[in-house]
DNA sequence: TAGTGGTCTAGACCACTGG
DNA sequence: CAGTGGTCTAGACCACTAG
């Protein structure tokens, strides 16, 4: 099985050694000036490797620090959602179904808040998002409240969450770490999404990581995947 | 929302022709070199407008050929699911539920098989993936059967179906297109994955692409998540 | 401050596509 | 065949991280 490519060659290297526990997780890989000396390429060529291994999700990659091998969850696969801003060809209009306020962190998520997040507060908030008039998501976000003062005080820019949080608070979502589930929806997402009560919805949990170290955005999502499925058209060099 | 990078800047340029309908569905992008002189770039930089074009799925790209524009679907969101042979940390068994057989092209399914394909029968062949005794993912495949000679005499090599494409037929996956939906197990489906009928199961319609133009490998898979989610750890750079 | 990854230049050779 | 994208070299400057 070997590639054709250098990179490739690397790229299946280093997954090796991670998967036979060369690395442990939270290990730094080899730099990419030090994997340039080992395999007597240049940096283009190293660093290649290295982007291949982040997008299948072994490591992840920090400025200034290094290449970070990754957790690996309880997850069959692997798999990427993109903002729901990103979706084209689509009329969507957002409603907000419950306004921006403060709570404690009363959690039942795949993700646990970090140390620095739990002495904080936090700001839950939901949206509806439609497209015409079909309401295909159900939003749900939480996120700690002292990073973001007078959150609650005033309109998102431009109606966007994202761009509230880069524009007024210079914290930009880096990232996204994500668990999908077929789950039954319970009455309140039912009568939201216009479908009856336990029938499958797409359930999706994310943890936005951003711009600030520690600090995450996290959200639940049900959808309505009978007229809008999830989807892609994607192509990975193979 | 300028962006600060001179890629990121092309790739918005790029991305907002495609959304004002400049380009058509199935138009040539200018090519790397004419972006290259358009935009007083190198090639590096150029190909990395691309290729985040391509990542977010505006695009898909063809060697010899140039950047084509991608039809958008019906769908919401973008994601990418890897093959089920990337997840590691688990345990991992094959069983095959029903042997390749030959068939007409009856077809239920999101992508149409394109006209190369329908002029020749079908093979067609289900298999249960288990994480230990757990059955977690019941997947039914189909491929046009006048490109695989002797396909159902033998037996997969290493027991992997792309394994065989590759070693036996010189076919390599490339890619491939997704749609993902929450829907309700059938008898038959919920009696393999060990769940309740018309509980919710993750159901994910594929198409891959493969190293032959028109030609497809198509799948369904019926996901139980109760145990094992499905999921992913990305970040991209934004 | 030294080392890291992020961006970018200016070339090169190759395999693939289409006319 | 000319043009395309895929790979690769050998440099450069920058912003970020951590000691």
């Amino acid at each position: 099985m070997e590639k054709s490519t250098r990179y490739g060659q690397i790229q299946e290297d280093l997954k090796k050694k991670i998967q036979q526990g060369s690395y442990e997780v939270g290990d730094l890989l080899p730099s990419e000036n030090e994997l340039c000396a080992a395999y007597h390429v240049t940096r283009t060529t190293a660093r290649k490797a290295l982007q291949e291994l982040q997008n299948e999700g072994y490591i992840t990659r920090q400025h200034g620090k290094g290449s970070i091998v990754s957790e690996r969850r309880n997850t069959l696969g692997l798999l990427t959602v993109r903002g729901f801003s990103e979706t084209v060809g689509h009329e969507v209009r957002n409603v907000m179904i419950s306004k921006p306020s403060i709570h404690d962190w009363s959690r039942d998520f795949s993700f646990s808040p970090s140390e620095k997040e739990v002495v904080s507060k936090c700001i839950h908030f939901s949206r509806l998002r439609c497209v015409g008039t079909t309401p295909v998501m159900l939003e749900e976000s939480w996120l700690a409240a002292d990073c973001v003062p007078s959150f609650m005080e005033q309109e998102f820019v431009d109606g966007s969450f994202f761009k509230t949080l880069s524009k007024r608070y210079m914290i930009e979502i880096t990232g996204s770490e994500q668990e999908i589930r077929a789950v039954r929806a319970d009455e309140n997402v039912g009568i939201l999404l216009h479908v009856a009560a336990k029938s499958p919805v797409l359930y999706i949990a994310v943890r936005y990581t951003t711009s600030l170290p520690g600090y995450y955005v996290y959200s639940k999502l049900y959808c309505n995947t009978d007229k809008y499925p999830i989807g892609n058209v994607y192509s990975s060099p193979k």
